[in-house]
DNA sequence: AGCGGAACCC
DNA sequence: GGGTTCCGCT
């Protein structure tokens, strides 16, 4: 029994605080309620509490610091019903997010890490910049026609390069008088106990969930995707004892700053800050109800959604960044399709290495011997047989050690939105032959970086329809789960690289395409140069 | 500090 | 599936 834990119920009626029921796993566990750690990380950093404990870290959209890991593992265990819980439970748990593309860590920065706003948000909006001016991208989105049309005003005057402050919007009135008054002071002191996160959380659904089928299925876009998780009602966090950060993300929308709330159907995986900027696809429920700097009407919208499915279709961005839209059709592949063969794949054999099972464990005693394999099955583990040192590898410009936002740079590197280094860095040639039209020359030797879990999967990312497609599929049939995600994961990469390098698409959180000049840091500039030279 | 594999749990 | 726990490694 949890006893003692003296938690999570979500509170049925007012008072406490409770997630969104896509807050909570629905599928895998109905009613488990449980609450994610990323949602956990997010309720701390927009409670004003919680800052000396954990907040956004200034400079970079969506990156925040854990400034008392313990304090945040505590939290994080208590709300969880893990005493002993630990920064070094908690951070791999964090760490597993990274593979699932809503966190990376910024290299370089104790205990920073950064929600992957750009694989999150701007597959699905493209039109949304989450920069700090908070203007549109000047670049065109998938459908042209879309970016003309969703155009967000700019938020202030400002010079949109340095502002910090909250001045921003008139963040406080976000605020309704007397909720900052709870609990001002102590924070995360070990003893007392904190503004009870844990047990109730501020009700985020003030939106109206917009989809008009929800579990009803067999929606033409249900087919090719079967599996779904529900349909999600996005908060706003603009919510009593939500402090409007400057730096948070959440802070930054023109939306935000109207305090509306926007629904969107994604995926909870990967969702988060889309949702934040999400828009309503039903004019009639538009957010903005008199102002018009948010109006579409729905055929351009549907025209938009399409084309976003063909985005994702054509450039295998996972369907989890697709936002579900019942109705909505996948087109039929059409891509031109590289007609080559596999190319060898040097691979090296290696003793797997020895499981948790297979060590000594003391405590096991000799009961637990019986059920394991007397012996090791004799697998072996195929690496490919060059090293991957690639991978934080970056342009030239960035190649500067760990540290690379400091000072001047973090210009640099927050327009360049490669932060956390290797995850969004600007890959600088592919790391197995794709069929490209210029592919770059000699930028790394052949067959540099291919990771272990590409392991027949050296299939180009431009995975042509047929056979190939097929072969594919029956590549990640055989393929344990984690490796495909991690291969899908990589993939993406890839496919980052070839829309740059084809200028097919931009992608949209290389900010310094889409940047102003002005705030395109010379370094970007270079290295963007460098690399397509 | 940070990473990631592995086993396990719920 | 989403952690939690443990651990070896860098």
């Amino acid at each position: 029994m949890k006893a003692g834990c003296s938690i999570v119920e979500k509170p049925e009626g007012g008072g406490g605080y409770h997630f969104p029921d896509w807050a909570y796993k629905t599928e895998s566990s109905p009613g488990s309620r449980q609450i994610q750690l990323w949602h956990f990380i997010l309720e701390l950093l927009q409670k004003e509490e919680f800052r000396h404990v954990i907040a956004w870290q200034q400079g970079e959209y969506g990156e925040f610091v854990i400034k008392d890991p313990d304090e945040v593992a505590r939290l994080w265990g208590r709300r969880k019903c893990k005493p002993q819980m630990n920064y070094d439970k908690l951070s791999r748990a964090l760490r597993y997010y990274y593979n699932k593309r809503i966190l990376h860590k910024t290299k370089g920065k104790r205990f920073t890490y950064k929600f992957n706003f750009n694989k999150l948000v701007m597959p699905n909006y493209p039109f949304i910049n989450i920069r700090p001016n908070g203007v549109v991208p000047q670049s065109a989105p998938p459908v042209p026609t879309a970016s003309s049309r969703f155009h967000f005003p700019p938020l202030d005057s400002h010079s949109p390069t340095e502002d910090p402050q909250p001045s921003r919007f008139s963040a406080r009135s976000l605020v309704p008088p007397g909720q900052e008054s709870m609990n001002n002071g102590s924070i995360g002191e070990k003893s007392s106990p904190v503004p009870e996160l844990d047990g109730s959380s501020p009700d985020w659904r003030h939106g109206v969930d917009l989809l008009p089928s929800r579990n009803s299925a067999s929606g033409a876009a249900g087919a090719s995707h079967p599996k779904r998780k529900p349909d999600l009602v996005l908060p706003l966090f603009s919510r009593p004892g939500m402090y409007p950060d400057p730096h948070s993300p959440f802070a930054v929308s023109p939306l935000t700053a109207r305090g509306g709330v926007l629904n969107v159907p994604i995926s909870p995986a990967l969702s988060l800050t889309p949702t934040l900027f999400s828009y309503s696809p039903s004019p009639g429920m538009s957010p903005f109800p008199g102002s018009s700097c948010f109006s579409f009407n729905p055929d351009e919208m549907k025209h938009y959604l399409h084309s976003q499915a063909c985005s994702v279709f054509n450039y295998h961005l996972s369907p989890r960044t697709f936002p579900r839209y019942p109705g909505l059709l996948f087109p039929p592949t059409q891509r031109q399709v590289p007609p080559e063969d596999q190319p060898p794949f040097p691979i090296k054999l290696q003793p797997p290495p020895v499981g948790r099972k297979n060590r000594e464990r003391p405590e096991s005693g000799g009961g637990a011997g019986a059920s394991q394999a007397p012996a090791v099955s004799p697998q072996v583990k195929i690496e490919p047989a060059v090293d991957k040192e690639a991978e934080s590898r970056d342009s030239p410009g960035k190649d500067q050690g760990g540290k690379e936002e400091e000072g001047a740079s973090s210009v640099a590197a927050s327009q360049s939105q490669e932060v956390g280094g290797a995850l969004f860095a600007r890959p600088v040639a592919p790391s197995w032959p794709v069929a490209l039209p210029a592919p770059a020359p000699a930028n790394r030797p052949a067959g540099e970086k291919p990771k272990p879990e590409e392991g027949g999967g050296t299939r180009s990312p431009q995975e042509p329809a047929g056979d190939l497609s097929a072969q594919g599929k029956r590549e990640d049939a055989a393929m344990p789960p984690k490796l495909r995600l991690k291969r899908r994961w990589h993939d993406d990469q890839q496919l980052d690289l070839l829309e740059d390098r084809q200028g097919r698409k931009p992608h949209w959180g290389d900010s310094h395409l889409n940047a102003p000049p002005s705030l395109v840091p010379p370094k970007a500039v270079a290295a963007t140069a460098a690399a397509d030279a």
